[in-house]
DNA sequence: GGTGAACCGTACTGTACAGTTCGGTTTATT
DNA sequence: AATAAACCGAACTGTACAGTACGGTTCACC
């Protein structure tokens, strides 16, 4: 069903062709997300979808078989953007500043508009369709996380701190990292915060961290 | 427009009448809440309200001018029974014990399914109707949390921390309670927590909290 | 310059919904 | 028993939607 073989758009056969149709398919994910966006799942039409499209109603139902689909194509190509947010991180010899760091990281790309916006979709659609929640909590666990588990159990190995469960370790340095901001936030009852707060509320959350995992024995 | 003057219902006029039709208008928020919360507020259908309700749909419309009022109406009902949830405190020589007790209290009633489910919906719809959103907030953060503000600002009065910013450290210790468990629950990830882990969870808090503000100088 | 796939526009099918209307019926007050 | 308000059921209005059908058109490739 899929082009077999077949020279195509001028550009010699790559690996990695040009794609004649993922373009398109990029381009009504793209007006897609925007109008998910603006009216929530339920708000949208496919309709409005295909006319601010330009196209046809039935071209847009040659590339996705439903609202449905669309939506989680657009879902899941959102986590994947908001997963690249992440990079990776090898611990430097001063734990705060490397922290401070992630942390900033984080936050950054928890209180972006769009990461907010799937996060309410996600929650919109949540009973519906359950695995989307699960991508995103991969993304943000997965890719924001683990590198925080390891880099604590490394800490925990060279004494830095102590934290003998490095998960639950991450998972009080996200909380409070995250703060009240992001529940506010998620409600429509807080904008995206300024450079300020974001440093304010990472370091002081690294700072309580620190105060009880930094030297005193710890649970 | 409301029932001027009149004997009703047997009972004699007491200044709380038995409520001939509020009675009704209960057993109507009752049926639409359950509605609501299985499906939705976009999946959910006046018809099958009435119908599961028993009566007609006119009957319906002449206590709720529309979805929207009833909507409303069911969520404002349900932030008053959380905010019930919430006792008052007064702050004992033990804070530790104190904060540990109200932090039961909160995250109990944060992680309830009727909360939970409450929250969702409230995103759901906070593009709709923002008051919801603002109205929900205040339930958390002035039932639950002026309390906390309150009685931090005592014990920081009475040296027993040292947290000048009261308001600030109601955050941090609400944060430490929250934990992960609310970012997971609403996204139907977790299940309501056992006794033991709740107990867990609020434990570490109060530990992490009071190893950052119990003794040594901070902020 | 001809073949075929992708596309367009538009109209259609069938369904579902919010909110209304209305004639008949119960129920409570006098 | 008489009066009036509340209620029932069921049909109805108008709208909006997901998804399909189809004849005509562009456009890339041979």
């Amino acid at each position: 069903m899929e082009m077999p073989t077949k020279t195509l758009k001028g550009a010699a056969t790559f690996k990695e062709a040009p794609t004649f149709k993922d373009q398109r398919r990029e381009r009504i994910i793209q007006v897609a997300r925007s109008v998910f966006y603006e009216v929530g799942y339920a708000g949208a039409s496919m309709s409005m979808i295909s006319s601010r499209l330009g196209g046809s109603k039935a071209t847009l139902y040659a590339y996705f078989n439903s609202k449905e689909d669309l939506f989680e194509a657009i879902i899941r190509e959102q986590c994947g953007q908001i997963a690249d947010l992440f990079l990776a991180h090898t611990g430097t010899d001063d734990l705060r500043a490397t922290l401070a760091v992630m942390g900033r990281e984080l936050l950054t790309a928890i209180m972006s508009d769009e990461a907010v916006r799937t996060f309410q979709l996600i929650v919109e659609e949540s009973h519906r369709n359950p695995q989307l929640a699960e991508m995103f909590h991969n993304v943000i666990q997965s890719q924001g996380g683990s590198n925080l588990v390891n880099l604590l159990q490394a800490a925990h190995a060279r004494g830095q701190i102590n934290a003998p469960n490095s998960q639950e370790a991450a998972m009080v340095l996200k909380s409070l990292i995250f703060g009240d901001c992001h529940f506010k936030r998620i409600m429509n009852l807080a904008a995206q915060p300024t450079e300020a707060h974001l440093s304010r509320q990472v370091d002081l959350a690294v700072d309580i961290f620190m105060a009880y995992y930094g030297s005193k024995s710890a649970g």
